[in-house]
DNA sequence: TTCCGAATTTGATCTGGGTCAATGCCCTTC
DNA sequence: GAAGGGCATTGACCCAGATCAAATTCGGAA
């Protein structure tokens, strides 16, 4: 049963989350291949390669897999964890946005996320956090205390997760530094080249990159507006460090004119 | 010997690591006793109560001792782990900055740390970090590597320090919020309250907070100038919500109000 | 207790990026 | 392939907070 046909079983699928078991059958029978084979139970297994050594008992594995609330959501929709906890969530395909409501139309995205990634959703406190699809996803979500409380005898995945969180805390800190003390073209120019390693796209020896978001969500998550954005985007544009292909495309002609721009430490400082 | 006595010994403490062993005589004995004694083990005594399980084993209970380099620092200096790679650090006794170093004089401070806690520097990347004592402190400083190298089967240390590191990817996202989409008022109000929570002490029903750090410390936290920092805090002053003592005291009057002008959730909502 | 230098506060002015307002252009849908 | 609607761009103007410049005050040292 493939996630193209449990859609078809209508409601259960909807927004809400289901059970991953659903998708999974003969999960132990390839556990710990190599190489991602389109499986039914793909998006737990893509979830237990990333994460799950690779000898943990086949009891624990359907555990964790047992824990795991696999949703499939639509552009531009979103989950919304509030009254739960913590949460651990996992992208297995497509992009997403962790957005953090501050107050009315007043959003701040926290980070971005793309296929592979692991990430933590706070609880609710002093704000509301919630996970939007850029693009058509699949998604796996464990309440983060029911996870740690199976994890807590097993170092390996306390390890990768601890991995995981520690790169999340280096990228917000990264954040922080633009946010506080960045100038708005330095802002674009540190989007871009974080972007490039992550999701660019060599074509002749050029750098190519398929946005997911919107205007709207790159100025949020730099703490700019749309029109800022804009401006800076068609003054790189007008320098000739990017060419613009449609709303989403964008063409790094000059990575380290970029780079200069980000206003990163000198190399030889 | 007393890290006081060991003070003493002159160049081997400055501004440098020591192992935290010469410290340490007869820790095995003082391990796991409820309540912080003021003991010659003391500064690796209250990391291991904090992060280590009480079950550990004395052979990697000394694995761990061997690792740590402890270090005094002064008010005002700081530690730079410029080469080294990505560190966990503790501070026994006193106040740190996590400082990024963005370019020439545009420095943004990443986080405060205060006595008993234990966080993540970065390993040199895009930006260089340091750790600076805003009081003069003890200080505990152990390479991640070769912590986490020796931790990997170490469930329970793993938890400690997975909790730990989310809990500064918590905040670390907090000051995102505010970086991104708050007004200075707003974020003199946050950085109250949290202060508040942190290092905040009740007298008389009003909480007082005694603040380790100057002016600057607060706007390269904040993301603004010295000035601005000061008007703010001068206009909270003006309608009566703090009074402030000297240059590092401030008496919180109206917790509630703060709150408001914080611009947090409302709880309602 | 006085004194001094640095930290802080306060005031005046300037500006980067926000806000408001069209206009233009993708991309979807029919 | 035409049309419509939202997204993006561009322009004009404004303001919160930066910058520049004193004045004031704190708190350690003598």
């Amino acid at each position: 049963m493939r996630p193209r046909d449990v859609a078809a079983l209508g409601w259960l699928w909807r927004e809400n989350f289901l059970p991953a078991l659903i998708w999974v059958k003969e999960a132990p029978a390839y556990r710990g291949e190599g190489g991602f084979m389109i499986t039914p139970a793909e998006p737990f297994q893509r979830f237990a390669n990333r994460i799950l050594p690779a000898n943990l008992s086949d009891t624990v594995y359907f555990r964790f897999q047992a824990l795991a609330r696999a949703s499939r959501l639509a552009k531009a929709h979103s989950l919304d964890f509030a009254g739960a906890g913590q949460q651990i969530v996992f992208v297995v395909d497509g992009a997403t946005k962790l957005v953090a409501h501050a107050s009315e139309s007043r959003d701040q995205i926290v980070a971005f996320q793309f296929a592979g990634e692991v990430f933590t959703v706070p609880g609710p406190d002093n704000y509301s956090y919630s996970v939007s699809a850029l693009k058509d996803c699949d998604i796996l979500a464990f309440d983060s205390a029911e996870f740690l409380r199976l994890a807590s005898s097993e170092a390996g995945v306390l390890h990768h997760l601890l991995e995981n969180t520690t790169l999340s805390l280096r990228r917000c800190r990264e954040k922080t530094i633009a946010l506080g003390r960045k100038t708005a073209g330095e802002r674009i120019a540190v989007f871009l080249v974080g972007m490039a390693e992550r999701i660019g796209v060599e074509q002749d020896g050029r750098l190519v990159l398929e946005l997911p978001m919107s205007r709207r969500d790159i100025s949020d998550s730099l703490g700019l507006t749309i029109e800022t954005v804009s401006r800076q985007l068609s003054k790189l544009r007008d320098d000739g460090v990017i060419e613009t292909v449609g709303r989403s495309g964008v063409i790094l002609n000059a990575l380290e004119s970029l780079r200069d721009r980000a206003g990163f430490l000198r190399e030889a400082a």
